[in-house]
DNA sequence: CGAGATTCATGTGAAGTATACCTTTAGGCTTAA
DNA sequence: AAGCCTAAAGGTATACTTCACATGAATCTCGTA
């Protein structure tokens, strides 16, 4: 009976029409064949790396603004076109793009190296060699070819908070050496002030241009929207209002266009499974709520088992603020034990914490109670339903 | 009463350790001449 | 003797530990009004 069920469903489900068109368009890797309100910025980038076209090695750049603001894009949209380009008018021109957040890819120097060097088609093993020899590999992987090499490091302030900045001076520092190629580094920065941190000569071999990419105002992220729902959503399924909403909810932030793009997406998809015909406001609201969820709920799932098991302590406080270091570290202990987990040292969960915050899973401050010590202060900014639910994960991912 | 000293709990940096993985080298075994 | 395989030696990156010192405001202390 259920197997009939079943098949029911899912031929209703295709019998059903699904009120997306191409939905890829509105997801965040997609990149549009045109670029709106951008266009200065793109003009910009454009000239400072054509250069490469004629062999001629472009300066160095550096993309500020806050997530969202299509610097991602807009690199991604000039690479495309120069690797066309160069591959009509066969010009030996590389483009890698790396994006340094994606844990694990390229958080420290060993990784990015052997990223890069993976990239030109080189086996790295993933630890073991000098890194030193990395370097060596690289090197001549690119001077044996003879080409332009440019490399956009995405998040690149990532990279730098965890593995310094020497990283950046050996990369362009390359240069120096290599006879026939040559490298070009695209840097891109949520972080404004990222290079206040730097070391001057990093950062002046960096940031020897610099665009700077400012939020989307209420009404251009309506015109990115209605430009990229036009092909993604059948004729007449977007409510009145809609697009007008989700809008207002990414520019209550900062013009975050990506934000914009996900809750239309979702709310789509949350219509879609309800089998309604029309996306109407409601459920945009459930979206914004949907994909926090499923953002901090894919964080929490790849956690190694150490911070699953720290991020459970954390939480099984019953409290979403005035949560110490100390304490946490008891309950982390004892919960280490009915998982048959050797505790680490606080020192380290200390580092944990801090690691999680990063992740922006939860909040931790230092701050100095006085005469009572000094400590983090943890508070979360999950709303508590969704607590639960990670609690629950966390119990079965660590067999509670 | 107020300025300066004290105190607490843990942040934080540096150095050391364990583990996992890599390359090189030396020895032993096989094979072909 | 040359070639090939294997195991040991020597080296590295990373995650973690150990050790030692730094922090900073509530609280205490003590001199002064």
């Amino acid at each position: 009976m259920a197997e009939k069920g079943l098949t029911g469903f899912f031929e209703n489900f295709l019998k059903k029409d699904s009120l997306f068109a191409k939905k890829a368009v509105l997801q965040s890797s997609y990149t549009p064949g045109e670029i709106i309100h951008r266009e200065k910025e793109l003009n910009l980038l454009a000239n400072i790396l054509a250069p490469c076209l004629r062999l001629e090695k472009p300066s160095n750049v550096f993309l500020y603004g806050k997530t969202g603001t299509g610097k991602t894009l807009t690199a991604k949209y000039i690479s495309e076109h120069l690797t066309t380009i160069a591959k009509n008018k066969k010009l030996a021109i590389k483009i890698i793009h790396i994006n340094c957040k994606l844990s694990k890819v390229a958080d420290t120097e060993y990784r990015l190296i052997a990223q890069l060097a993976r990239e030109l088609g080189k086996e790295i093993p993933p630890t073991g060699l000098p890194t030193e020899e990395v370097y060596n590999i690289f090197n001549s992987a690119i001077n044996k070819e003879n080409i332009q090499l440019l490399i956009v490091l995405d998040e690149i302030d990532q990279l730098v908070k965890r593995a310094g900045d020497e990283i950046i001076y050996n990369l362009t520092r390359i240069n120096a050496e290599l006879k026939h190629s040559q490298i070009t580094l695209v840097g891109i920065s949520n972080d404004l002030l990222f290079t206040d941190h730097l070391d001057p000569r990093v950062k002046s071999s960096l940031s020897e241009e610099e665009i700077v990419f400012p939020p989307y105002n209420a009404l251009q992220l309506q015109d990115i929207l209605r430009k990229r729902s036009e092909t993604a959503f059948k004729p007449g399924v977007l409510s009145p209002g809609v697009i007008e909403k989700c809008a207002a909810y990414a520019a209550r932030e900062h013009g975050d266009a990506r934000r914009a793009l996900e809750l239309l997406r979702v709310a789509g998809e949350i219509a879609e499974r309800n089998s309604e015909l029309k996306i109407i406001i409601d459920h945009i609201d459930e979206a914004e709520e949907k994909i926090e969820k499923d953002r901090v709920l894919d964080i929490v799932k790849t956690q190694p088992k150490q911070q699953q098991v720290t991020l459970h302590a954390i939480l099984s406080f019953k409290k979403t603020e005035g949560i110490f270091t100390g304490d946490i570290y008891d309950v982390y202990k004892k919960a280490c034990a009915r998982v048959g987990l050797r505790p680490l040292t606080q020192r380290r969960v200390s580092d944990i914490i801090g690691e999680m915050d990063m992740l922006g899973i939860i909040n931790a401050r230092v701050i100095s109670k006085g005469r009572f010590g000094r400590t983090r202060e943890i508070s979360l900014s999950i709303p508590s339903s969704l607590i639960h639910k990670i609690a629950s994960v966390l119990e079965q991912s660590l067999g509670l």
